[in-house]
RNA sequence: GGCGGAGUAGCUCAGUUGGUUAGAGCAGCGGAAUCAUAAUCCGCGUGUCGGGGGUUCGAGUCCCUCCUCCGCUACCA
């Protein structure tokens, strides 16, 4: 299997003082997505994602729940593990930055960064805010009448004066732009790139990299007092989760990362800390980091005071997971921000899924099962029509890599609906049921090549759908080896005479309950 | 303040290097069909393409200007 190229693909790791939300559950079908699609597609994928459990606020948190910190990231790192599962992900590690692994892996880069002449001592001072985990200017900040003053957030700010060290980001700002301009799809979409590519080269100044304000976080080597502040621990998670600092590891060919997936909100700290880190470190830098959008429910962000904090496994239980999954995934475009709300997310599930997608393989499939005794018919001559609604299924998978090469996962979605949406005008205009008793081959011939469109829709579905596409797969007796993508267009195609089982409804249509309590309605 | 993006049918959006009657999906209305998950298929839009001005034989598509929204960024007081 060593012919199979390597494809690294991350998410961004959670920050765990709290429970997971929609938007990390986003995130994480969508990477999931892209990873099954290019693991069908024959990569040898590698999918990672965990999370960075130091820090001030875990302290904080923790301290105010009155259980040790550790405690704290173990129990909340169970739920994003529990939400990542639930979400029917299939990564192939999970890093929780507390581990020793991540420990060592932070120390060495961090070594190779001083040894390079990129870290040095100095001393920072400023108005502080622990809640935004930043520092301001005083002309930032505001003295209220209750006598404490408030950063630009909102949050109370403190003035803090501490030692520590020093990441000289100030030497990168050509290499950078450089970067930016040889190879423009290192980051996306391309407005992020842009906002980037102006930040940097508005100037960049020296990143503070160590506290000695508290001791919850990987220890800087040769200086016990300081461990090391957020974004050399976080970003590392990379390299940790794949062997480093040991170069000879079995799963260190995964990198440079193709792919890290991250909210617009860290943008910055992977398009220049990091790629920055690694440079100075003499660490082959990741192909692309790809920014997605924020969902908004009902147009409002997600906000415990406003009462719409949407709770993922509730959404599961409620409508699903593979619905959940395809409403995401097919309602926002990728890199955009997205809006959701019940009456969405229904009309998703019953107009692309149930009427759509499910009836279709309902009426072909309940058709063969009545009037082929079961077993698929073997074709006739193809007509024009069938010719071109093969070829039209044919021609998705280009159109789907070319997508997906983008992260444009609505986009895939939109071409292969867009086949099923013409399969039911073939399958209406055949009229196979009229066929039936004026021409029972060529009824078998349509019922054929409608069968065949659905099994590649099918193959293309799975990587957002697993679960259903597959039922959809067994209704066509498609054996488990046989649903890779080189198994899509005539390469693959359905052998007639071959015996199904009884048709099932894959995808059942939402139905409103009456007077029910909304459980997971978002 | 600077830079960038956006403003197209009720909703979400497509609209190539300017060129015939501005499109799709969803919702809505009418019809057909009955294989199917009350599903499917067909038909139906007088939209100031944000406002105004301009270039052009011709502009949603180029230029100017104004308005609104968003993102990034800087800063005064």
């Amino acid at each position: 299997m060593t012919d199979r190229p390597p494809f690294f693909i991350t998410t961004a790791i959670s920050y765990p003082n709290g429970v997971p939300h929609i938007g990390h559950a986003y995130e994480a079908i969508a990477t999931d997505a892209i990873a099954r699609f290019h693991r069908l597609d024959g990569r040898d994928v590698f999918f990672l994602t965990g999370t960075d459990e130091h820090g001030q606020k875990m302290l904080q948190t923790a301290r105010a729940a009155d259980m040790p910190v550790e405690e704290l990231a173990e129990r909340n790192a169970g739920r994003f593990r529990d939400m990542v599962a639930a979400l029917g992900c299939s990564n192939n590690d999970f890093i929780r930055t507390s581990e020793p692994r991540h420990h060592a892996s932070c120390q060495e880069i961090w070594r190779r960064m001083d040894a390079n002449g990129d870290i040095y001592k100095d001393s920072y001072s400023g108005w502080y805010s622990v809640r935004d985990e930043a520092y301001y200017q005083e002309s930032e900040t505001e003295l209220r009448a209750d006598g404490v003053r408030y950063g630009p957030q909102g949050s109370p700010v403190e003035w803090v004066e501490e030692e520590s060290y020093f990441f000289r980001l100030s030497a990168y700002q050509d290499r950078l732009v450089e970067l930016y301009e040889n190879c423009p799809e290192f980051i996306g979409p391309d407005e992020r790139r842009n906002e980037v590519m102006s930040f940097v080269k508005g100037g960049l100044k020296d990143l503070s990299i160590s506290r000695t304000t508290f001791d919850w976080g990987v220890r800087v080597p040769g200086d016990e007092r300081h461990v090391m502040y957020v974004w050399v621990d976080a970003l590392t998670n990379y390299i940790t989760a794949l062997g480093f600092p040991d170069e000879n590891a079995e799963n260190w060919r995964y990198w440079p990362a193709n792919l890290h997936v991250i909210g617009k909100d860290i943008v910055r700290f992977h398009a220049v800390y990091w790629p920055a880190f690694l440079m100075s470190a003499g660490i082959e830098l990741p192909k692309r980091v790809f920014a997605h959008g924020f969902l908004f429910n009902r147009g409002e962000k997600m906000s415990k005071s406003v009462g719409n904090v949407i709770d993922p496994f509730a959404l599961v239980s409620h409508y699903g997971l593979d619905q959940v999954r395809y409403f995401f995934l097919r309602e926002v475009p990728f890199g955009q921000d997205g809006n959701y709300s019940h009456e969405a997310i229904v009309n998703r599930i019953n107009a692309d899924l149930a009427n759509d997608l499910g009836n279709l393989a309902q009426r072909s499939l309940s058709m063969i099962g009545k009037n082929c005794q079961g077993t698929l018919p073997t074709p006739g001559a193809f007509s024009e029509a069938d010719t071109e609604i093969l070829a039209q299924a044919d021609a998705m998978l280009e159109a789907c890599r070319t997508a997906m090469e983008r992260q444009a996962i609505h986009q895939a979605l939109s071409t292969v609906w867009a086949v099923v949406a013409d399969a039911n005008r073939y399958f209406a205009g055949q009229e196979p049921w009229a066929l039936k008793k004026t021409d029972p081959e060529r009824m078998g011939t349509v019922l054929y090549v409608t069968a065949e469109i659905i099994r590649q829709v099918a193959i293309l579905a799975q990587p957002v759908m697993p679960e259903s596409a597959g039922r959809l797969l067994d209704l066509l007796s498609v054996p488990a080896e046989a649903r890779t993508f080189d198994r899509l267009g005539p390469a693959g195609r359905l052998a007639g005479g071959t015996e199904l089982p009884k048709p099932a409804g894959v995808f059942p249509r939402y139905v409103e309950a009456e007077a029910e309590t909304d459980g997971g309605k978002a």
